[in-house]
DNA sequence: AATCAATAAATTGTATACAATCTTTGGACA
DNA sequence: TGTCCAAAGATTGTATACAATTTATTGATT
């Protein structure tokens, strides 16, 4: 039997997806009781989905006046990627040492899914394999405050930027997040610990670079 | 006026000073409905504290069953603070580079200040000033994120582990943080951003190892 | 017409009652 | 004596009513 989830939970997969699917969009406001009836609970659950989102950054709760669709500037944007170049090829220092074959095989598995979703245009797929790749580095550190942390950034990022509307026309040969993440399989294959992070932080400051080109797409 | 604070936050507030101080011990048992009794409000507010702890690491909310005060290991403890040597040297990378002479004169007032703390036997005091060092050279880097992450780490590390018995009987001249926020102050001044940061990782790393060293006092 | 104050409306903040779920206890049965 | 099941107890999860606070509206005054 699948486990019943909590309400609580329920409500924030679907704010979140409702973010991610740009059915609200950055700097809306949102309140409580629109929620509660549009996907039929109480407030309760509600609440403390939206005060979660509140301490991960993807919604600005403001007391007494309700919570907002967080509405990062570009500032805000860069430095939540290159927080993520810091923690990412952190981890990937702290286990590239020790991968196994096993590891390798995982990551190679990771990245035929990226290229089959993405052939299929399956954009939550393409989204969701592309998070665990980039967070599995942080996963093998087994440090639990290191792999949360670099899951919220993922999350926030995926929320604000890589939802393109180009996503589904740009050719594949195109597509630069493949051959990045191959360089970076690469290097996590060679035990090349240098290689990794460098990998990773080319890799996240290329996606940088092209997003904020096309910051009027967003907003 | 003095604002106004909500339940919610007075609760968060309240329930985080009684681990600092150990009123609540690592691995105890909370109940929603104890804490609504002992400190005299509705468990609405404190439910939300309850989750916002749990989101900082500093309660484990178990689904029906309760929260219970973090008791982290040996290596979590340990990986708690190798993160924040990544991020505070990180920040201070950032930092160094463009330091003013203002910033230099209340980094050398907040040194002061813990040393009179210190001599005063002031704890409370002495850790608020503490954070305060610590967290300065993110609050600078002005990237929210970074901030955010660190204040949370040290917080953390504040209620796990700086809290000693030994505090009060320990001779001034056998404090090693005063000396070692010095040699980071020292830096900080010159400009020396590779001295900054390997001073800040020389610091967390020794008190890392004092602490470990002296586990049994707390569990 | 503009400004300000008072009042109404909207929304979050809190309290409380009840439902769902987990844990424990007790006893029947092998 | 040990094991399993059922029922009771304890605690969180949710719904709902009401309070507090903020924002919007209205109208009087200049």
């Amino acid at each position: 039997m699948t486990t019943k989830k909590r309400n609580e939970e329920l409500a924030y997969e679907k704010v979140k997806r409702a973010i991610m699917l740009r059915r609200l969009l950055p700097g809306q406001r949102v309140t409580e009781e629109w929620v509660s009836e549009e996907i039929n609970m109480s407030r309760t659950p509600i609440r403390a989905a939206f005060k979660r989102m509140g301490n991960e950054g993807l919604l600005e709760v403001v007391p007494h006046r309700g919570a907002f669709v967080y509405n990062p500037s570009d500032k805000e944007i860069a430095d939540v990627f290159q927080l993520r170049v810091v923690l990412e090829s952190y981890a990937a220092r702290l286990v590239v040492p020790k991968v196994t074959q096993e590891n390798v095989r995982y990551m190679e598995e990771l990245l035929a899914e990226e290229m089959r979703a993405y052939q299929a245009k399956d954009f939550e797929e393409f989204m969701r394999v592309n998070g665990l790749i980039h967070t599995y580095p942080a996963k093998l550190s087994e440090n639990k405050f290191l792999l949360q942390q670099v899951e919220t950034l993922n999350q926030w990022s995926d929320c604000y930027l890589i939802l393109k509307d180009e996503f589904y026309t740009v050719p594949i040969e195109k597509v630069k997040s493949i051959p990045e993440h191959q360089c970076m399989l690469n290097a996590f294959r060679d035990g090349n610990i240098e290689g990794m992070a460098e990998a990773i932080e080319a890799h996240l400051l290329s996606t940088l670079s092209d997003l904020s080109g096309k910051r009027s797409v967003f907003n």
